[in-house]
DNA sequence: CTGAAAGCGCTTACAG
DNA sequence: CTGAAAGCGCTTACAG
């Protein structure tokens, strides 16, 4: 017996491909006593249920959205700012009965294709801008919405006001007193290329306020301590910025790189909690008191900020995931594309303090 | 003009439509000159590549695999165990191209249509045993390997030895003269109507030894116990057991229950981390001192165990993960279906030690 | 309530 | 190097 269709179940029970189908996906169709019998043979058969593949071509719907990050997944599940939006976009999307397909860039190439062969409906997309990936995601055609980053015009964007919170962030050390504060940015390995050749400048940070959702956080937060820096004051070229990615392990390479400059900065704004972790790890490794001896301040409050006593702006993580289901799960076709900024909020806790010996 | 396919494209270019497929797929079959010319006719059509439902349904793969939990997927999202565990499955699956679907269980019957409709080239299972899903996912005659639970023969299994593991926890706390130990079982909520009628008597727990592992991770625990405790010369009848969910929330619950027994337990077994975080919280609230008063013991080791100093079995999580993976992504069809039994160890920190004064 | 027909969009031997 | 033909397995108007 060769592979069991809806074909062998109909000529077995002697009715049409048709009303085998109807059996099983439009049971009022049918004479319950006749489903019952196609049931029977089905069951005999040892048949598998309509093929999902088939069944999605035929109806043009997956019942799947695509969910792309650009760092490897295993990496992805490591990072709680991550799982937690995860965790927002799954409660929506089962609540209609919708699965979530995972899709990371663990290398070059492979989630090309991968992307390029997901059955789903739509995409949520994880990237930082000019990711290569991007462009992979859109020429798919389907609908999309980014979060974070990129901000793409006329793709639905699900966000805060990075600009504005990254201002309080570096207002709140500056307040305290600090002028020398050092910035580990997030950039994500894949962009650090392009990084290296072209410098945080101001031009490339001036952009047009008015429009203020222009670009992804990652360049908004930067955006908003340099603002702040500009108001106190406070040469822009005379803050230190290391680059790195949103990890705590390589977040730790930049930390020893910026503990090590003389004179040592009183501050660091890291940004993100991850990355904040990651800079308070060579802090006591190396003696460093903190805040006494130099503020920390992070990004993001994921759970672990709190027992850590970071001070951090706090956004609704898993709501940002709630709301990029919704608008990629809503039928309505929104025009034009919405941007949903979210609010934050600067929860000041026990790593941030006025300046103390500046001698070391 | 309507839809673009490789047919439309075809038509445009003056080739057949399985050149243009071609120049997809297979882009060695054809001159350079014409692969470009077909590329530019595509791009200039808009045309988003071959359809990825009808490509699955011709080639008979999907190069996705199915991950199925039997709690909402925000749920797993919250469980590091599981979380952990995703890590390493990601990332076997992404080496090899492959994608995650997940499904979760957030209300009977959503998941079982969601199962069905996957399009997916294998499930890995995480669920209880006698889960409704399992009998769903089996049904789709698809490769399978389920991780701790269930154990189901002919199917492929990713575990450790859950009952030594489970003997060693309870050893370790008679050997230090406790006596009035209580249990905290992972009894997921699906299964606690089952649980309420089916009390775990000890004719449930007597299993063939032999055929190790016969049961899943949450049967085997409690039957650890219960050697243990036997072997003690404690009778089994005086051990409390209170079943809960591996919430940390929900297992408080339970918690409170255990510790208004009077006389009240010198030692409480979690069944998981996330359980023995829940006993935790309540004891600090009601100022019950660990190990002073209560010792408590947890399974699984999760990254929060070490710095919480929880006494717990560690387990390979990840690599669970990983072995998962590289069951259901290999080709070699295995016969008899492997069972990989991985190594555990008791980490003894310091949430255990001898009971102490017994009034209270 | 049931069936014949059309078609979802693609890939794959196979022949030329 | 290119194309005609067959077929992956299903669902959906539509007619009876």
């Amino acid at each position: 017996m060769e592979r069991v269709t809806l074909q062998t179940i109909a000529d077995r029970v002697g009715v049409s491909r048709t009303t085998v189908s109807n059996a099983f996906s439009r049971p009022d169709q049918l004479k319950e006593e006749l489903r019952q019998r196609i049931m029977e043979v089905a069951e005999e058969l040892d048949y598998p249920g309509p093929n999902p593949a088939a069944r999605t071509l035929r109806r043009g719907r997956a019942g799947v959205i695509g969910v792309v990050f650009t760092e490897a997944l295993s990496y992805a599940f490591a990072d709680s700012y991550a799982v937690g939006f995860l965790r927002g976009l799954a409660r929506v999307a089962e609540q209609s009965g919708t699965g979530l397909h995972l899709i990371g860039w663990p290398s070059p190439g492979v989630a090309e294709e991968v992307i390029g062969d997901a059955v789903v409906d739509g995409f949520c997309l994880f990237s930082p801008e000019g990711h290569p990936l991007v462009e992979t995601v859109l020429r798919r055609r389907l609908p999309v919405v980014t979060v974070d980053h990129p901000y793409v015009p006329g793709v639905p964007f699900v966000g805060i006001e990075d600009r504005i919170a990254a201002r309080e962030v570096a207002a709140h050390l500056l307040g305290l007193g600090h002028r020398r504060i050092a910035i580990v940015a997030a950039q994500p390995l894949a962009a650090q290329a392009e990084a290296r050749t072209r410098p945080v400048t101001e031009e490339w940070l001036d952009v047009d306020l008015a429009g203020e959702h222009r670009f992804g956080a990652g360049r908004a937060r930067l955006a908003g301590y340099h603002d702040a820096c500009l108001k106190a004051g406070l040469a822009w070229e005379d803050v230190p910025i290391h680059r790195t990615t949103n990890d705590r392990e390589i977040a730790r390479r930049a930390a020893e790189h910026l503990l090590d400059l003389r004179p040592r900065p009183t501050a660091v704004i890291a940004a993100t909690d991850e990355i904040a972790f990651g800079v308070m790890d060579v802090a006591a490794q190396r003696g460093i008191d903190i805040p006494g001896e130099l503020s920390v301040v992070g990004f993001d409050d994921v759970p672990a900020a709190d027992p850590a006593g970071l001070t951090t702006v706090r956004q609704p993580i898993t709501a940002k995931g709630t709301t990029a289901g919704r608008l990629l799960l809503e039928p309505s076709r929104h025009d034009p594309a919405p941007c949903v900024l979210m609010d934050h909020r600067l929860v000041i806790r026990r790593t941030t303090a006025p300046p103390g010996d500046p001698s070391s």
